[in-house]
DNA sequence: TTGAAAGCGCTAACAC
DNA sequence: GTGTTAGCGCTTTCAA
């Protein structure tokens, strides 16, 4: 039961070497001869010996885990996110360390998984559609672990951020619909407390106005399947219902397309044009081929990465806030274009 | 950057007692008089103080992490399984180092993963659907690491495994098709090398030959949306087709669906009937409805955490092989049971 | 109850 | 190159 543990010391002893010329083996590789090396290598492989990276990040203070706390999978957003995440930290030697936040992302209880991660000696941690209070923020800061906020927006200056344009895309798609010749337009919402909600919000209005229209129903969601069936319900029940709907992401616009679809009786997008954002894989299913506003997975963690390590490695520190592009993907939730005919 | 580490050292100091009674009232909690302790509490409060869980792991043995190799998160039932199992084994005091294997599910990969979770001395692994060497069980049983197998069967007697009635469910399914009234039966299935996909044919297989039946027609779709709707294309293109199909996992049964209505323009169920397996959330959507055997993750997360918690804890040590039931769920992917008129 | 001391498995000066 | 030595921050005997 109590495993056998095999230490450096086992190794050396066996190789006929010192516990330190083991240890330089594994850690700087090249600081031993190669005779030494070989004696080395055999008596580990006989021995099953395999460094204990804990003791070494006792006395590096590295400890090559980056913590993760991700509040809901149930979006299907975020599974490809840690997988993405995980595996790319993996090219690099590291490994996530996961956090499950309760879905309401509340403040406190982000604060108290952060502490725990932080006795886990993580060299950085990503918050994945949450934030966190600036006391802890400051802590983490002084305690050199750099945090990086993915997909969410704040002000404190010591948060690195890697968003997309939720604010031009929430643009884009109003124009999008505008140009289909749209008249009433409905939007649903996420969680009102989320940043990307707020500033998909925004663009959309902001896009509305800009060509002399305005939002004609809302409803919220909160980013939950069930709620934004209820929203749908609310907002097409009546004598008047928008001819077009912006859902905030595409795990809600499912919900309200099943419900237009199945519920209502409504045609999409002959009654109807729907639009979604994030661009997750059942988008592209033919049982929705939802137009939506991409975002990029990959460009995404490839920004965190870059970050992290950035602080990691290099004398960083400094935080940085990217902000990436996406792009418009039009599928069949959008009538095609009117032909300009008059 | 190089940020201030407080130790239990400082804290003694300021409390004005020794680095061990600090030490203990962290640990044990009750080896310190009650005046000590509320020394210890402030001075730990003021200097922000928390233990280093990787050097008390480096004494005492345990980290309180337990591995997870996860293959793929594009099939929605593993999403959930992460969710659940980390929240669970967060309530224990428990986090999960996730580990990303390739797709393939290649053995090789599978053990040098494994090596790389041993090297953070975890107290136990989960295996996701992924299965290891026996020369790697064995040196994990070696160090005393419980393995667990989830939703994968292996003969190896010193693994435990966690899996639901994959037989029993195809075979369920075959008798529900046979019931429905019926003929000509297809199977799409999952990857080859996995237990479930063998169990849940070798299962519908002997359920259709139970009442005269037998296959008539078989695709592979390897677990994977793209070669499900591949397969589709060749089992529903010629002459004739099969009238009923039970597809290995509700997420190529999505794919399936999506050929049959989208690019054959088969009715579903008046054309064809649908079976999947799993029960995934979108298998409750409107736009699939889709009749499925259901697997619970709840029940199979806690007895993967039964048999983790009796190996850490207990003198344990004793595999455990769990088979939890399943249930069908029948919704509008198969026609309802015919009238019983001649 | 409490403190002194030893040591978990490793890295990192430092001399040789 | 190589070994000796001193810790990393903690738990855990052992005496007091």
């Amino acid at each position: 039961m109590a495993g056998e543990r095999v230490t450096s010391n086992d190794v050396a002893r066996l190789a006929g070497v010192s516990q330190s010329a083991v240890s330089r083996y594994y850690s700087t590789g090249n600081l031993v001869s190669t005779k030494a090396g070989e004696k080395i290598k055999q008596a580990a492989e006989q021995l099953g010996y395999r460094p204990n990276v804990l003791a070494r990040s006792l006395i590096t203070g590295r400890s090559r885990m980056i913590g993760l706390v991700v509040a809901y999978l149930e979006n299907y957003f975020y599974p490809e996110v840690v997988e993405r995440l995980s595996k790319a930290l993996q090219d690099q030697g590291y490994h996530v360390l996961v956090f499950i936040s309760s879905p309401a992302s509340v403040v406190e209880n982000v604060d108290q998984i952060t502490q725990e991660i932080l006795d886990y000696q993580v060299d950085g941690i990503v918050l994945a559609s949450a934030t966190m209070s600036s006391e802890l923020a400051a802590r983490c800061h002084a305690h050199g672990v750099p945090i990086v906020l993915f997909n969410r927006l704040q002000d404190d200056p010591r948060l690195s951020t890697v968003t997309s344009d939720n604010h031009g895309g929430g643009r884009k798609l109003a124009e999008l619909l505008v140009s289909l010749g749209h008249e009433r337009f409905g939007y649903i919402a996420g969680y009102e407390g989320a940043s990307t909600q707020r500033d998909r919000e925004a663009g959309f209005r902001e896009g509305l106005e800009a060509s002399g229209h305005r939002l004609f129903a809302r409803e919220v969601g909160n980013f939950r399947y069930d709620e934004a069936q209820a929203a749908a319900r609310r907002m097409f029940t009546g004598p008047e219902r928008p001819d077009a709907v912006f859902v905030c992401n595409d795990h809600m616009a499912f919900a309200v397309m099943d419900v237009l679809r199945y519920e209502l009786g409504l045609r999409i997008p002959d009654d109807v044009s729907v639009v979604g954002f994030d661009d997750v894989p059942p988008a592209r299913w033919p049982a929705y081929s939802l137009t939506t506003f991409r975002q990029d997975v990959d460009d995404m963690v490839a920004e965190t990465l870059r970050t992290l390590m950035e602080s990691v490695n290099g004398a960083g520190g400094v935080p940085r806030r990217v902000v990436l592009d996406g792009f418009l993907v039009q599928r069949a939730t959008t009538r095609r274009a009117p032909t300009s005919a008059t």
